[in-house]
DNA sequence: TCAATTGGCATACGAGGCGTATGTGAGTAG
DNA sequence: CTACTCACATACGCCTCGTATGCCAATTGA
């Protein structure tokens, strides 16, 4: 019976992250401490080093499960929309919704970039930017968007779009009128793609 | 006489704003050394707090710094278009293409906000979206972009839209090829605020 | 069951970066 | 000419990171 040894181990890696991942989206990833962080999980900067190789190692397994968590979110609003263009549209004001987290918008739209580079090139992250190349390629086969785009280029572009309106909302002062108003916008914008009649 | 002292104080100011710029724009923020880049500016640590307070401080001198230049160029070929309409499709291009530029990607685009926040709170920057929202108000009034919308709120996503541009060219194998799909794209989004006759 | 070995994690150490407190010398005012 | 201001340098301590090393429990093979 090997179990207790693997559980343990897996558990470890687990209260790492979850620590990090709490300090990293709190007081950001540079003011965070690895002896502090690491000590609130019970351990020590050495089983860090041991699973994750160094502090970026291990915002890159942070990194890892919050955008597992952020395709579920995508996917489980995908399948209820009644046409594909609206699904479409659905799944990027998701999108903004999520961005609206503190520890999303830290970890995934500023420390992130910042520590790791471009996201593109991320090399485990962006499951929920391919579901959107993955729609907008469709949407194109079915003529309902102009035919003349790169879908994952395209799909980019909305989500640097998606993260500017996500933070105009968080530091709002009025969250209510400016959702309304960057919600209104972004439409707007995605608007452009569509062929018309 | 007092010149020679401001002078002086002026040209060590300078001197530190260059040498950060340099060594933000090239190791980044986080990796370029206080003591490093202020001895390569034929000065020590000393300067620098007694001028900026601390590095972020000095960070803000920088980003201000490039902004200005940024506006300027902006508004250099703000003044070449027939329609305000191609004015503002030209602006942001505009941006696009400066954003390619690693300096201004990496300080004004990943560690500027990654250690200050937000780029809309910041104090002193934002020039050149000011002056996207003046243009979009505009067609607005003439009647070429939909009514509905807030322009500061709209010109902050095209902003997030083209950093976003700007860095899948960057990053590219084939800048030639990429920038010709995501100026496509970025045209096509922006054709979504435009009235349809 | 027992020895050998693996490996998960802690401890110890050194290097470097930051911020502050303090020193110094040149310019400035009265 | 004296005293003061202030731009900037120097010196010190703290914190954080990365590595090298050590220890102990779990596993494996006989």
């Amino acid at each position: 019976m090997h179990r207790p040894r693997k559980e343990m181990i897996a558990e470890t890696r687990a209260k790492l992250i979850a620590a990090a991942r709490h300090a990293f989206g709190t007081i950001g990833y540079a003011e965070a401490s690895m002896d502090d962080f690491t000590a609130s999980a019970g351990l020590t900067r050495g089983a860090l080093y041991h699973h994750f190789g160094d502090k970026k190692g291990l915002l890159q397994a942070v990194i890892a499960e919050i955008d597992g968590e952020m395709a579920v979110r995508v996917n489980e609003v995908a399948s209820k929309a009644p046409t594909r263009w609206q699904h479409f549209v659905d799944e990027c004001t998701t999108y903004i919704e999520m961005a609206l987290e503190p520890e999303i918008q830290r970890i995934m739209f500023r420390d992130g970039p910042a520590v790791l580079g471009d996201p593109a090139q991320w090399p485990n992250a962006s499951a929920c930017t391919a579901s959107m190349t993955n729609h907008l390629t469709r949407l194109q086969e079915e003529g309902e968007v102009v035919p003349e785009l790169d879908p994952e280029t395209t799909s980019r572009l909305i989500n640097g779009a998606s993260s500017q309106a996500a933070q105009r909302i968080a530091n709002s002062t009025d969250p209510e009128a400016t959702s309304k108003k960057a919600i209104t916008a972004f439409k707007q914008l995605l608007e452009g793609l569509r062929k018309k009649p």
